[in-house]
RNA sequence: GGGCAGGUACUCAAGCGGCCAACGAGGGCAGACUGUAAAUCUGCUGACUUAUGUCUACGGAGGUUCGAAUCCUUCCCUGCCCA
């Protein structure tokens, strides 16, 4: 094992918060003394299984764990995502089937394999020791937490201060999420720094538990493509660890100028002094900011695609959106008609969800079939032959009639 | 248990008997423009055989009325105050 002052290096990089970092180096002395590894924790709920790029910031640091010769315990709530949100207004957590918790956990564990190493990774399902806990269990396990403590929490504050509800079980989920770090004697916690609190509550649940307590370690949340909101799924504005290597680079292309350096930073784990170059580069106008964000999307897709496909993506995106031309790959759709108006053809193709959204593509201008625009919502168009169908400026199909 | 205020489209939020498929904002979609799927500007945004037409929709169920998101009854849900 390294020496403890390069693993704190590497350990530092990047983070927002690194508490107590006192108890983060008596833990890693012990760890180099003894040749014992620590237990890195991250909790993953499964209730939405895609991973982005925002995840990623924190599996790399897991990764960074685990060069330096640590354990990675990944949890899966599926316990807590089976509960759900029995207020119904949140629709972020609905309750799942334990069927449901594993198939998403298991793609979760697919795709974070993306970045850790697997042979040092401990997958575990928090089912499997919070099912067994009594009503007992759960009262003394509640008792160590007072609710002054849970009304700190900033989305509590929030909400109580707005007469909006708090159902009591969602105070539980803090305390869910420490008693997995008694379960699984977890070293150092690791997550986005809005679980700060949580992560904070383990250690003194481990403590009321008679255990060590964990030590926090938060990664600073990334940006969505909007460039304003924090990177989600449900305002869909995210990369996907799974999207296509097109759709990668187009929506690393569609961010702000402004999250360059972030980018660069945290979805490219990028040198800092190479930030710094390229934040320099951007202010003083030797660097554009459009070549700055074609590197960045290459590495991106190049990351989790393979380096050619980062260059593929880059022709590919220069075709379609630079020299307006069709992509190289699309989608193929054989219809039971020789011929039909547009409207039907673009309902049945599924590129429009009801007629009158065809229509208002259509008299927007924007359907056009083999480079044809087509503005007569009534026109009637053979596809006996096979043709491309265009919607907007981003969706293509060919489509060839019987 | 009592009192009060609320529940409107994807979200927030107006409307408080006909002019309401419902103001406005955000989001989404399309168009123009552009280094880009950015920014900006413009349009659209319940569905249906596109029709000064029909149907579905303003928490649920009933009712009053020629006519209800709007009034009444009742039930469900949320917040606040009192107990």
């Amino acid at each position: 094992m390294k020496p403890l002052h390069e693993q704190l290096a590497v350990i530092k990089e990047n983070v927002v918060d690194l508490l107590p970092e006192e108890d983060v180096i008596m833990k890693l002395e012990r760890s180099i003394k003894n040749n014992t590894p620590l237990r890195i924790k991250l909790g993953l709920d499964p209730s939405r299984p895609d991973i982005h790029i925002g995840h990623a910031v924190v599996l790399q640091k897991l990764r960074q764990f685990q060069d330096l010769g640590h354990l990675v315990v990944l949890i899966i709530g599926d316990f807590t995502a089976t509960i759900g949100d029995p207020t119904g207004k949140s629709k972020t957590r609905p309750a799942l089937t334990i069927e449901e918790t594993r198939h998403n956990g298991t793609t979760y564990v697919m795709q974070a394999a993306k970045i850790l190493d697997m042979y040092r990774t401990e997958v575990l399902y928090n089912s499997s020791w919070l099912d067994l806990l009594s009503f007992r269990d759960v009262i003394r396990l509640t008792s160590q937490y007072t609710v002054a403590q849970l009304l700190e929490r900033d989305d509590f504050t929030k909400r109580y201060r707005a007469n909006e509800p708090i159902s009591l079980h969602e105070f539980l989920y803090p305390l869910i999420q420490a008693y997995d770090s008694v379960a699984v004697k977890a070293d150092i916690e690791v997550g986005g720094t809005d679980q700060k609190f949580n992560l904070l509550a383990g250690r003194e649940i481990m403590r009321g538990s008679g255990a060590e307590p964990q030590c926090i370690l938060t990664m600073p949340i990334i940006e969505g493509t909007d460039g304003v909101e924090k990177m989600s799924k449900s305002l869909d504005n995210y990369i996907g660890l799974t999207d296509s290597p097109k759709d990668m680079f187009g929506k690393t292309m569609s961010i702000p100028d402004s999250l360059i350096p972030r980018y660069l930073q945290y979805a490219c784990f990028a040198p800092s002094d190479e930030v710094t170059l390229v934040k320099q580069g951007l202010q003083d106008g030797s660097l554009h900011p459009r070549a700055a964000k074609v590197d960045i999307a290459k590495r991106i897709v190049a990351r989790y695609h393979g380096q050619s496909a980062g260059d593929e993506a880059f022709a590919e995106f220069e075709r379609v959106f630079v020299k307006k031309d069709i992509p190289d790959v699309i989608e193929e759709r054989s219809l039971p008609y020789a011929q039909t108006d547009v409207i039907t053809l673009l309902v049945d193709t599924q590129m429009a969800a009801s007629k009158s959204e065809a229509r208002r593509l259509v008299t927007q201008g924007g359907v056009s079939l083999d480079a044809v625009k087509i503005t007569d919502p009534y026109a009637v168009v053979d596809i006996s032959e096979q043709r491309i169908l265009r919607v907007g400026k981003l969706r293509f199909l060919r489509v060839i009639g019987a």
